[in-house]
DNA sequence: GCGACAG
DNA sequence: ATCTTGTCGC
């Protein structure tokens, strides 16, 4: 990698140890649909489902069983009134263009986790020059999980990290704020049409657009063998067929984003972005299946977690890898071949 | 008991 | 998300 562009490592976060946000729940709870489970559980000897795992490391993990009903509510409550504030229109002139000219970076966020744990993750954010696709930012950071995943409520799970890594850059690097994030997960293709990319997307203010790499069954959508028949039709890169909703609504896109590929992406509008123009920016940014932003948020995220277990060396003090170039260039030398993304 | 389930 | 080896293909 370029490490001379690379900026915002860091070492990993004090893990600190978050109040659980929901009590132990009780046998009572009621599920709509198939929303709302629970994420199975990893106890690390046999696990007994009486929630006596939670109780007796309440203070130590969390992130873990099932939020109170309570907390639901509350969740649900804030999707609707962060809903409001979502526009799902092109506000962006070069969004308009054929060519995405005016489009110089590309965001992608991701959060991997540690393997036989369901609260340590790192969460990271990269900023790609758009056409080239090269990576100019990078922010890797470890944390701690509050929220357990329940499908429909992910972004309390994920997006808190996610939009302290978007201060991060504005206040450190904001000539390299991105001007558009692709999130990993849906959009407006969601039980309550507010996923993740929304919430990311009204929290910060920026377009986002979502992608999910599985179909989300609600509204009636389905990957049954109908689906099916409609993906195996998919010829070529490009190719995509509508996900409508069973009110009518064209919810998202799935989309054949590389030539060799079987699985779709599920493409929704996130924020700032019309399904048009999110379909045709996730494909622009397609090297591989997954468009190259997620993937590289993905893969450092990852990377990171690998290189901060893998060395045993002090975790405190001989942090710091090889930063080469601290200062990737506010000023990029003359006749430089780093791409035009500064502002 | 089995299956479902964005990440 | 993560657990996992080989395997088929460019």
């Amino acid at each position: 990698m370029r490490a001379g562009a690379l900026r915002g490592l860091r070492p990993p976060g004090g893990s600190v140890c978050n109040a659980r946000l929901a009590g132990p729940t009780g046998p009572t709870e009621r599920r709509h649909g198939n929303e709302g489970r629970t994420a199975p559980a990893r106890g690390a000897s046999g696990s007994d489902n009486t929630g006596r795992d939670t109780r007796d490391c309440a203070m130590a993990r969390e992130a873990v069983g099932r939020p109170a009903e309570e907390t639901f509510s509350l969740w649900k409550r804030e999707q609707a009134r962060l809903k409001a504030r979502v526009v799902d229109r092109d506000t962006e002139a070069w969004q308009r263009d054929p060519a995405f000219s005016g489009l110089q970076r590309v965001g992608g966020v991701d959060v991997s986790f540690v393997k036989g744990d369901s609260v340590s993750a790192c969460a990271s954010l990269v900023v790609l020059s758009y056409p080239e696709l090269e990576v100019v930012y990078e922010d890797c950071r470890m944390v701690s999980l509050t929220a357990p995943y329940v499908s429909g409520f992910l972004a309390f799970r994920e997006v808190p990290f996610l939009v302290d890594a978007v201060r991060r850059l504005r206040e450190k690097e904001p000539c390299l704020m991105p001007q558009v994030l692709l999130v990993d997960g849906n959009g407006v293709l969601h039980h309550r049409g507010f996923g993740v990319a929304c919430h990311l997307g009204v929290l910060t203010d920026l377009p986002c657009v979502g992608v999910a790499k599985k179909l989300l069954q609600v509204d009636g959508l389905e990957n049954n063998a109908q689906h099916k028949e409609k993906i195996q039709l998919l010829q070529a890169r490009g190719d995509s067929f509508p996900l409508m909703g069973g009110s009518g609504t064209i919810l998202g896109m799935a989309l054949k984003s590389h030539d060799h590929s079987t699985k779709p992406l599920y493409v929704s509008v996130g924020h700032k972005m019309s399904l048009e123009a999110a379909v045709r920016l996730t494909l622009g940014c397609c090297r591989f299946r997954i468009p190259e932003p997620v993937r590289q948020a993905d893969i450092r995220s990852r990377d990171y977690i690998r290189r901060t277990l893998g060395v045993p060396g002090p975790p405190a003090p001989g942090r710091e890898r090889n930063q080469k170039a601290q200062r990737p260039k506010a000023c990029p030398k003359e006749g430089s071949e780093e791409p035009a993304v500064l502002c």
